[in-house]
DNA sequence: CTGAAAGCGCTAACAG
DNA sequence: CTGTTAGCGCTTTCAG
């Protein structure tokens, strides 16, 4: 049933080669000869293995992409973004997620380099004491590779925004509108971007002169239930509170938001509330979110674009940056 | 740089049948032998090409999966729900967006079948004039082949809601409340779901011996904006309204609220929506959102699970049909 | 238990 | 312009 190139060739009288030769468009074919080959590949509806052919020329035509979580719309961004890029440059893409374990990520990345990707995409996680032995490799073997964000060990090529000039511009908008109690809301205790934008958080602080209180730096997390549950915890009792909190991302913003809204806190009048990312929902949210803009579509087009330069570009591999920009959007939560 | 099995083989001082045997894990290969062999692999840190198995053993482990949307968070919770079953299986998975063009969904499929997945997951467009080559083939070669919905022509396995049944339930909700005014927001002209879900809503009108009203059939679209713009423009003039919308989906209904919001309508006071899907910010809008439960990562589930066993059981491929349940979940827009 | 040889479906020189 | 041949890296009989 399923038609081979040598069935191809055998029906068509001529080699392999040459039926090799027209689908490929290669020059050479005699028109006569490329006329009836191509009438009897498509009268049996003959398509190629494209495996076989990528075993040939050592090239998949296919990249690897691991994300961090699929259902973050902040990832799901990305992927758009490189997703949209590699197809239209006839790339397929690997969807890979490490769901914040890093051994989930190595053997992500693993895998596909087994498959033989012609390139990866990753969002790299950061533990602290992680010792990739394959990104390692990866680097040495000069494999093209970009990350969104980086991993601080690893020298690679990526694509990011600088996050803690971002963090520190939102959280001096608060200290302009008066704001002197301000509390962060961190992300995964594995997110350097979590600790980028905890930087900028403390900048800010300094510069303005305002003391950095343990108190108010909450190891939220990435979710909005960690706003939410954090939210309650932090403005339940009576004691004393910030009045304002800029949060790892709008997800957890948005948690929080919630659970200002169930304990009759108002937003931004007694709280302001600040987030990062700027997800779709962010304009939807209970209170519109006041946000960083965090280009991730953007993000994802440039890596793909990146990767793709080092796929067709071998000998020239160098350790590409490309920082795009993040502007503060002021809605109506701070 | 990069070694093969033949130089394992020739390091090892064994044959490269013996270095397949043991890197497959089959009996027969003397303990001394293999543990030779596998010290030399761990040494110089051989990974087989799964490319080169793959061709010999014409099974590649991956399956292409081609979903509506990327950045619909509903499309995204099936992609989850696949995700997690293929890998937790060592099958990988290739991603595919038709971006709601029947042409991309037909050529996604195509190239994937030619990158020789081993079988596919589609949430297929519904055109009413299409006539899918495709699709056709691929039943009639018994290709492992499972759609998250349906395609009306042709009949495949296939896991899905009883979208009807849903939606009907939704809208009498409404009219128990009350409302005898309720208009549909519907979605993409070649939505198969927002087609049933009219034919629903329809139902439930006649079931209660109400009109059903042109004018109050919406044709919106599947996004934020959609019902953001068309809810700006039906509620705008000072003209006759209805008291109630059922939405194609929660994006149009929380865009709907978003407008009604600036219109200074109050939901579900003066107007209540209820929307269909039940994605996670549903619970966070504005006003959380009355709407229904659309299993969406436990379909993607089911559906991974029924190709992997089509892969596994290639004789026995038979048409088999899920139906998951979608129950309303009452919140506080309607 | 091990190795030689054929083959998966295609591409790439190289002759003719 | 076309066909022959030799791979790509692995698996799989089948002898020995």
């Amino acid at each position: 049933m399923k038609l081979n190139i040598n069935d191809i060739a055998r029906l068509a009288n001529v080699s392999k080669a040459t039926v090799s030769a027209v689908i490929n468009d290669k020059p050479g074919v005699a028109l006569k000869t490329r006329q009836k080959v191509q009438d009897i590949v498509v009268r049996h509806n003959y398509k190629p293995n494209h495996m076989a052919r990528s075993l040939s020329v050592r090239s998949t035509k296919s990249i690897g992409l691991v994300i961090k979580e699929i259902d973050n719309p902040f990832y799901t961004k990305i992927m758009r973004g490189v997703y949209d890029v590699c197809s239209r440059h006839g790339y397929t893409v690997f969807l890979g997620s490490s769901e914040l374990l890093w051994e989930q990520e190595e053997k992500t990345m693993e895998a596909f380099v087994q498959k033989q990707v012609d390139g990866l995409i990753v969002t790299p996680l950061n533990d602290f004491d992680r010792n990739s032995q394959s990104i390692a490799n990866l680097i040495e073997r000069n494999f093209p590779l970009v990350m969104v964000g980086q991993i601080k060990k690893y020298q690679t090529s990526s694509v990011r925004i600088d996050n803690i000039k971002a963090a520190k511009q939102a959280v001096t908008f608060l200290i302009k509108n008066g704001h002197t109690q301000i509390a962060y809301f961190s992300g995964p205790s594995n997110s350097l971007h979590s600790e980028e934008r905890f930087q900028g958080y403390k900048e800010a602080l300094i510069e303005a002169g305002l003391q950095l209180q343990s108190k108010w730096c909450i190891a939220a997390g990435p979710k909005f239930d960690d706003g939410f549950e954090n939210g309650m915890q932090l403005f339940s009792g009576t004691s004393e509170r910030p009045t304002a909190v800029f949060c790892y991302n709008d997800l957890v913003a948005i948690g929080l938001i919630q659970a200002l809204k169930i304990q009759k806190i108002r937003v931004p009048q007694d709280i302001a509330v600040v987030g990062f990312d700027n997800i779709d929902f962010s304009r939807f949210a209970n209170i519109s979110l006041t946000t960083v803009e965090n280009p991730a579509r953007e993000m994802g087009e440039a890596a793909a674009r990146m990767v793709l330069k080092q796929i067709e570009n071998p000998d020239f591999i160098l350790h590409d940056e490309i920082i795009l920009d993040a502007t503060l959007i002021e809605r109506d939560s701070a």
